[in-house]
Parts: C-alpha cells; structure tokens; sequence
DNA sequence: TCGTCACATCAGCTGCTGTTGATGGATTTA
DNA sequence: TAAATCCATCAACAGCAGCTGATGTGACGA
C-alpha cells in the first residue's frame, strides 16, 4: 500500500524501551515547562534559567534527559548553547500511543 | 461547528497534571505489561500474577496506580476482582499529546 | 595571557517510588 | 463455624531520580 503524503517524513516505528522513556521523560512537570518555552522556537540555556527560574545545573539535568530521549536538539554558537524541539519525537510517541490504543480491543460500549 | 461521531463520547479535555499522572503511570514496564496484557479483554488478579508472574502485593499496587488515573477499572464478583482497561484514558492522553504538539510550531522544515 | 561568561558535569545528599513479606478483610466452601 | 481462597493494605527496606553547591571546560574579550 502508498504510504500518505504525511507518512514521507515519519521514520522508524518506536521501540517499548524508547517509548518508555519518552513518557518518562515527559513525566516531569520542570521538562514539560521547558518544551513549552521552545514551543515559540530555539531559546539558549541562559533564556530558559531565567524565563524559568531554574538553578542552571538544574536545567543542564533536565535538558540532557530531553536532548537523550530525542525530543530535543541543542546547537552551538560562541559560548551559547541554542536547544530546539524535535516534534517527530512526540509524533512517534503519539503514534506508538495510538498502537497501543488500538490493541485495547474496547468491548463496544458506546458511552458508558 | 458539529462535533464528530466519535467525538459523541469524549469527554472534557486533560488537565496537565492529569496528563502527566498518566504519562507516570505507563512509564513503567509492569504496568505497560498489565495494559498489554488487559487488551484481549478483563482478568481477575489471579490470572494476572499467574500469567505475568508477578508477586500478589506487588502486582495489587501497579493496578492501583492504573485504576487512580483512570486507565483501569474494576469490578468485583464474589472472590475474585476483574480489571479492565478504559481506553478512553488513553485517547485523552493522545488527544492531550496532539494539543502540545501543536503548540511546537515546527520550523517546516520537511524531512530533514 | 588572564579573567569572564555560558554551559556541562560531578559528588553528596534527600525524597520518592517500587519491592518484599506479613497481616487483615471479604467471600466461598466444607 | 472453621478453613481456604482472593485481594488490599501495611511497615520496613532498597534503589533511583532529582536537587544543590562546587568544579571543570571551552569560547570570548581585555
């Protein structure tokens, strides 16, 4: 079968190990707080400690966990360090949510 | 605007803490194996230890984080107590995950 | 070259989560 | 009633995730 137009991009189906991780990882309300920041785009370390008021090795903690589970990318410029969203991570756990979801076979009870 | 069909029985949207209850709660190998293992349809607590060989106090303690945040329910007949899953606990999770995803402004670039 | 800045990493500690073994309550059967 | 079964709950412990303060590293500027 043609993959759709929206399946060109999607890599990969999620490993359970990785898809643990990732819910892990989102399972913190100081990751979620800083995924939110980078909603508007790529923000330095320093931006987000003080948007966030967070200790800065607090920070560093947290984004590594982020930046391994791949939900975040960093890149560096002179002494800044620039972290980014990486949306096909949360596509991939969606999709894998949606696997599990679908091995649930409901038993059929419309709004119970 | 009208709601979809399957929108009938959806319920209120996700609370973030709720979401994140529930991201804890499946980022557990136990209880992802109970969820696997509740989608052919409900058990009774002795066909759960048997099956996933798991210690009676042990396994009584992951079903009750599930059941607390809504992704299982139980039911109780004479000895034994039936849990089953509540997909609709997941599908407010995914429908929660597709709200943050959208709030990531991706910077369009395809398939990089 | 030296000091400063931005960030990562480390050691040590704390608190929470999960495990274990035992006990208790509820139900059924003898 | 007494014994057995199913399950929840408890106390005590173990292990790990996360916090804090300090140190290390690399880049920049004086």
């Amino acid at each position: 079968m043609a993959p759709a137009p929206s399946a060109l991009c999607e890599p990969a189906p999620l490993q359970p190990e990785q898809a643990r991780l990732l819910l892990r990882a989102l399972a913190d309300p100081i990751r979620l707080q800083v995924i939110e920041a980078l909603g508007d785009g790529e923000r330095c370390v320093c931006d987000l400690t003080s948007e966030l008021g967070l200790a800065q090795s607090k920070l560093s903690f947290h984004l590594k966990v982020l930046k391994e589970t791949g939900l975040l990318a960093d890149r560096q410029s002179g002494r800044w360090v620039y972290y980014r969203l990486q949306p096909a991570a949360l596509e991939r756990l969606r999709a894998w949510l949606a696997t599990l979801a679908a091995s649930c076979t409901a038993p059929a009870s419309p709004c119970s």
